[in-house]
DNA sequence: CATGAATGAGACTTCATTCAT
DNA sequence: TATGAATGAAGTCTCATTCAT
């Protein structure tokens, strides 16, 4: 007859993780700090996790997923390319407002830093790429977008870019505050859409 | 008086380190590794250099103060900003089909994985978006470049693009055959300038 | 809650180390042996100890810190110089009997193999002959023990006196059974008060 | 036909490794250390010597066999053993102020560190001991010298006496200079023989 | 004789993981 | 659940010694 706990253990856990790798990064992160961090016991942290790495593995694929849903929400809408990759950039920068720390450890420890977690799951990381394509594709057929560039260049280049400025953010090489995130989700979309040459087209 | 060795076991030694790191990037590289696919003794990389850290160190710096230089070479020629970007462009394309397992562990090991090594070289990375920012700058200062994407954004969305596509081509995300990234240096620079909408003004 | 261990660890570890410096020197001892010879997991030394030297620095201020508290006691006491000095020389050689390998290492690895250690506990070992000296010059200022041997120099030449015998005895230079041991306490404080010479006087 | 060195780099390469070993320690000391305090090429001690180990050997043996003499050539002479020990002191001090790293690397990493190199010439060492016990135990035969204290024991405590002496001076216990050591000859000598005590008799 | 590059065994230390309580 | 002591494999770095020139 236990009752729920009071609070999530393996959320707590999970918490202390991001708290650990964001200062830290992952490898020089030690269990120990992680259960320090969490305010548990060292080896609570083996109750809830196989091992040091399933911790980031959830914490990626967590918010991965999330992420791979808003994108297809985004597609499933009936808009210009524009506004989905709009959207999707928001999305993203959105995250980041709400959890710097968070997805700092995913694209620094999990999605740029391909090592190991990377190669596991680039079969995920792939999925968001495609879902982007797959936007491009069609507004490529629909004749909203130029066809010179395949959309899975575009696809890359888009998502290379926003990742870009996030790590801009992160490592404080261009200002990150609220003001600046809430314009950066406009420009990026802007950016690669609509390029950076001026003209009359406009 | 000893005469020149035949061969520079410290390029030697770069080198299989180069090789090491690609194959099984940078942590779960043993300096036993790197001794062995170099085909040197195991103490002759201490000899050479200070530390595992250190070889990284080298590898990057030897590269990033090359493609410094080419920026800055590039930015001294006139010519239009849009030319100078696609120069950058071409330039990191062909580094990666020279030698792209050294553009792998650069890209991967020291850029992306900014955890220990990105934030040692931050000052020399950014330096790199500085440079490609100026010369945004002055194309918005002489008409070429729309004004409402700061110079500094837009290099970083131009810069992670590129490595974004680079990281396509590692991963094999996407085709990376010489024809392709021929193709992709101008590609590349032409998405973030030209924008992917289609649009009458080109 | 964890009740308090069976078997304090650390205290054997300790006692592991002693038998290892004892037989094959501090420098000789590999961590591996500590633990063996104490019967744990290497790990486990490091659990208990940041380092080999750790070890060797607590192994020495345990024992001297007694040391220094006996000699201190001693002083206390109101009664002859002489038998102060008895006394002192009594505690150490039956410090030497209960615990022969402690000693050797204290003396052998520490208080004598000034190198590193020695260095570090410098003060603590100076400590000690302050303490005779003070004895010494209170003896000579009431008129006990001669004036033109320094106290300080005779604090050293009797704790020199003291080591170098427990160094016979360690080295089995000399004798060491039971009975000499005994003997010793009076013998050593007698040469360095009464001398060596045959007079009259005594 | 060859000329003798202008230097004899074997010479130079002891007295480097006096210094090196003088500074740092005999474990501290890398073979690198000895040849460039020596100004010589790394290799070179090789040639002249079969290990780091015979270096300290070496230096032992040469300054060990200087002492065993002095000691004997004393013995010789038809002297009271007062005057005997006062010499033997008197060589040693002395040898102390012409050569004080000579004579702490011998004190402090051979004569006293005994852990492998003190175990290895233990037998020479002895040999000092025995001969002082001989000039003691004669002493005690011919009246001179009080019997209840046995000679190698007395010989123990006297040498005992002087090392420390010179490690106080070595590790600036006691002042050092000049005047002191010069004064120490004689009160080293006046302590183990005519005791601290102060009595009528002498 | 002289040089210093090359070798590789060895030892410390770290830390993920297990396990008894 | 929760704790943290216990385990031991793994990896970095050091450095004495060898050797080609």
């Amino acid at each position: 007859m236990t009752r729920a706990p009071a609070v999530d253990k393996r959320r707590v856990i999970l918490d202390g993780a991001v708290r650990a790798f964001a200062r830290q990064g992952f490898h020089t992160s030690r269990v120990s700090d992680i259960a320090d961090e969490a305010g548990v016991a060292y080896g609570l942290v083996y109750h809830y996790f196989t091992s040091k790495d399933e911790i980031l593995h959830t914490l990626f694929l967590e918010r991965w997923d999330i992420l791979l849903r808003a994108i297809r929400d985004t597609d499933a809408r009936d808009e210009p390319a524009r506004d989905k990759l709009g959207a999707i950039s928001s999305f993203i920068v959105e995250s980041y407002a709400r959890d710097p720390e968070l997805m700092q450890v995913i694209i620094v420890e999990v999605t740029r830093a391909a090592s190991t977690f990377g190669r596991t799951h680039l079969a995920k990381i792939r999925e968001a790429y495609d879902l982007i394509a797959h936007i491009v594709r069609r507004a490529q057929e629909q004749g909203e977008f130029r066809t010179d560039i395949t959309a899975e260049f575009a696809a890359l280049a888009f998502y290379g870019a926003i990742e870009q400025v996030l790590t801009g953010w992160i490592f404080d090489l261009i200002p990150g505050d609220p003001e600046h995130l809430e314009e950066a989700k406009e420009l990026i979309v802007e950016t690669i859409c609509g390029g950076l040459r001026l003209n009359a087209g406009r």
